[in-house]
DNA sequence: CCGACTTCGTGAAAACTTGCACAAGGGCGT
DNA sequence: ACGCCCTTGTGCAAGTTTTCACGAAGTCGG
């Protein structure tokens, strides 16, 4: 018996452990010591079932009657996300988008203080954003090997994504997080999550399209 | 038979329209007219198959033998998530990622103008950001109503986002883009989406640790 | 100490999504 | 004009995710 069962997690419950985390948080703040799923559910704007189903991948680790402890689950969520140490990221890319999500102050305070950034651009060169000097790209191989990162963070233009995110693969990044609206090709041993900004507000154009034309022709909704 | 069918069209698909759409628009400036779905499943990672179900939800406008005629799919996605017109949106909360939204010229250039910007920050109030003044959050009603906006991107501390929210649905907005890491509660009747910046690093972290792991334990990737 | 009450953990059904495989349809060369 | 070749569109099976419903297990008041 392994002290870590390690059955693998589902990727749609993989998703929302983040969430339940934060909230876990949150809670523990204002000092709240345990929680039900019913609760947590109404937190995290899911089901409760939903909730109860992706805890149970991690163990038993509620008590019925009762529910959860928060401290002690938190633990094992942090446990499985691989949150029991820090995961030191670069940002590849210091424009808008780099300079934002450096200042943003999340990620560091989330686990994954960004201990470098890099630009292509000269003139961007040794500029301090977020407390991070940016360095040249040329640097990229020296600095992932010696600080151990295996997390990157592709902020740059479309254009220049793929080259950047090739640089980094052979400098030993196993993880990227693609901010690029394009979509990079990378070995299969290199796990590549894309966030595209614009395409959420596309779906989200999409619902209030159907809503207004609902609007100005109600008889389409009949049938919906 | 109106002009359109109108289907539902499954959450799924729905998220990758945006990127078939993407890959259009580079296809059309590169001077592709006509592309496979193949292709188009090499260019967005995904299968042929899939891309061809998600095309179908459209309606029949691929040719046998041919493929697709990229002008005229595009104009079919465009018009399936309502981007025949322009969707102006406002942006609330000036901070670093404010700014970096606002900034970023990808909503712009994708038919999402910036109409405005709001903070509750006083001397954050009449500072130009990406070309946008920042305004306050009091005149969030008027600025919504007077241009007609049905879409709002939240982008304040986590504390503040709650208020902000209920603002916005008071002031008219009926979808909310949401980057605040908090769950937002709203009627039904808005429809929200949520980035979270850091989640998708959580899930990172996960993949790297396990791979961690397997290297340090190899006995474990046996039964993986 | 016991019974009522609460909440977990999970099997099974339902819903949704993916991927395969192939018939149907259209273009192109001869 | 015809047949070959290519690619779409889709029925179906497999896989995944969500939801329901209920037995199991623990607490708490009397």
């Amino acid at each position: 018996m392994t002290d870590s069962p390690r059955r693998r997690i589902p990727e749609a419950t993989l998703s929302r452990l983040p969430i339940y985390l934060r909230i876990l948080g949150e809670l523990a703040e204002e000092g709240t010591t345990q929680l039900s799923s019913d609760q947590m559910a109404t937190l995290a704007g899911v089901n409760a079932a939903k909730v109860r189903k992706d805890l149970s991948y991690l163990g038993s680790y509620g008590t019925r009657g009762v529910g959860y402890d928060v401290a002690f689950l938190t633990y094992q969520v942090q446990r499985e996300l691989g949150l029991t140490h820090e995961w030191p990221i670069v940002i590849v890319g210091a424009g808008n988008l780099g300079q934002a999500l450096s200042g943003y102050g999340g990620f560091t305070s989330r686990g994954y203080p960004v201990v470098a950034m890099f630009d292509a651009d000269a003139t961007k060169v040794d500029t301090v954003i977020g407390g991070v000097r940016v360095r040249a790209i040329e640097d990229l191989p020296a600095v992932v090997q010696s600080m151990n990162v295996s997390i990157g963070v592709l902020a740059t233009p479309g254009a220049a994504a793929q080259d950047a995110a090739d640089l980094m693969v052979r400098a030993g990044i196993t993880s990227i997080l693609n901010f690029a609206p394009v979509v990079i090709a990378a070995p299969r041993a290199v796990r590549v999550r894309k966030v595209d900004l614009a395409s959420e507000l596309q779906i989200l154009s999409y619902y209030e399209d159907r809503r207004q034309s609902a609007a100005a022709d109600p008889a389409r909704t009949a049938s919906a």
